[in-house]
DNA sequence: TCCTCCATGTAACAGGTTACATGATTCC
DNA sequence: GGAATCATGTAACCTGTTACATGGAGGA
């Protein structure tokens, strides 16, 4: 249920309509909660409908800004410092990894070798990003960059681990080079 | 789609029944890929429906081993060297740092610690499985160790930044002592 | 006038979770 | 005989995705 966060999220830091939310959802979250159009009106109307936001003013083309309520601003804080973060994190990019088995060394290594690339251009996305959030001091800069540092280290772990993998397979490779599995 | 995936690659490690799958989801996919027992034998009856995987043995109290057929090896085949894997990532960890300006530096400071010690806990549990899986050369042993250390190095990775983000919290804080946000 | 963008909503479907339901076998 | 384990299946519900549908406002 951590669309409805996101989006209390989103409202404490200013009120908006639906469609000015999705567009930050495409611009600023589409890494961490990715949300589409159909889902995110559900969710307002019924964000709306449990009192935890409320429309604050009505523009053109029956334009809805919302904003948090009271009781809205208790629940973001409350799951913010109460409620455990989920650990689970599904990855097919790693479940591939368990059964690579299946296609012989070549074709394994050029797999990893391939993921490793990916995160580099991932790093590399991240790094134009970097200045435009760098220079200066207000809190959402603070925290927009320690999201983007988490983003930054990640992408490269992956391409290290990427590049360690595909090393080991080699070294597997000459250790056994009749080649087990298929 | 991938846990129809998941199937296919541990069928094709040797045949098993929706019971013994079951087990090593819990055990060895867990962290990658959780499957319900629901989701599975209802996924195994589509497999079968599609050809992909057969009956290869009937045992006591209706139980039924699969085994991937030709058609199902290919189809793993494909989906491993063919299909790019799924980059969206959902964390609802790394959302929360979004709206952390929310509570005030102490409580960010502690949310971000306390995500520090559940990896050091995540990295130290991975440790000990470690050994189980380092002794030897077969194919299995090669690609469970890649998978193992990914883990390690992501929860090293995501350890060392919760503890270089709580010092930015601080750092922030002492330049502007007032406390900005609520 | 026509195109683009703003703006909201619904319907159908896919994937996943929780809970319910049932029964056979083995071990003590 | 009774408990634990093996073994499979179904139903209700929630979240998320894709596609459909509609219309107002502003600019060229």
């Amino acid at each position: 249920m951590s669309l409805r966060h996101a989006l209390l999220g989103l409202l404490s830091q200013g009120s908006a309509s639906g469609y000015d939310l999705l567009k930050i959802f495409e611009i600023s979250l589409a890494n961490v909660w990715p949300a589409t159009q159909s889902q995110l009106y559900g969710e307002l109307g019924r964000l709306a409908d449990a009192g935890l936001i409320e429309v604050v003013a009505e523009g053109p083309r029956g334009r809805k800004a919302y904003g948090p309520t009271e009781a809205g601003m208790a629940e973001l804080r409350h799951w913010l410092v109460e409620v455990p973060p989920e650990q689970l994190r599904r990855s097919d990019m790693l479940l591939r990894v368990f059964f690579l088995g299946a296609v012989g060394a070549e074709q394994a290594r050029a797999y990893l070798k391939e993921q490793g690339a990916v995160a580099t251009r991932s790093h590399e996305h991240l790094e134009t990003i970097r200045p435009i959030v760098a220079d200066d001091d207000h809190d959402l800069s603070v925290y927009g960059r320690i999201a983007l540092e988490w983003g930054l280290r990640f992408t490269r772990m992956q391409q290290e681990w990427a590049e360690w993998a595909a090393r080991e397979i080699e070294a597997h490779t000459s250790r056994t080079p009749s080649g087990t599995g298929v």
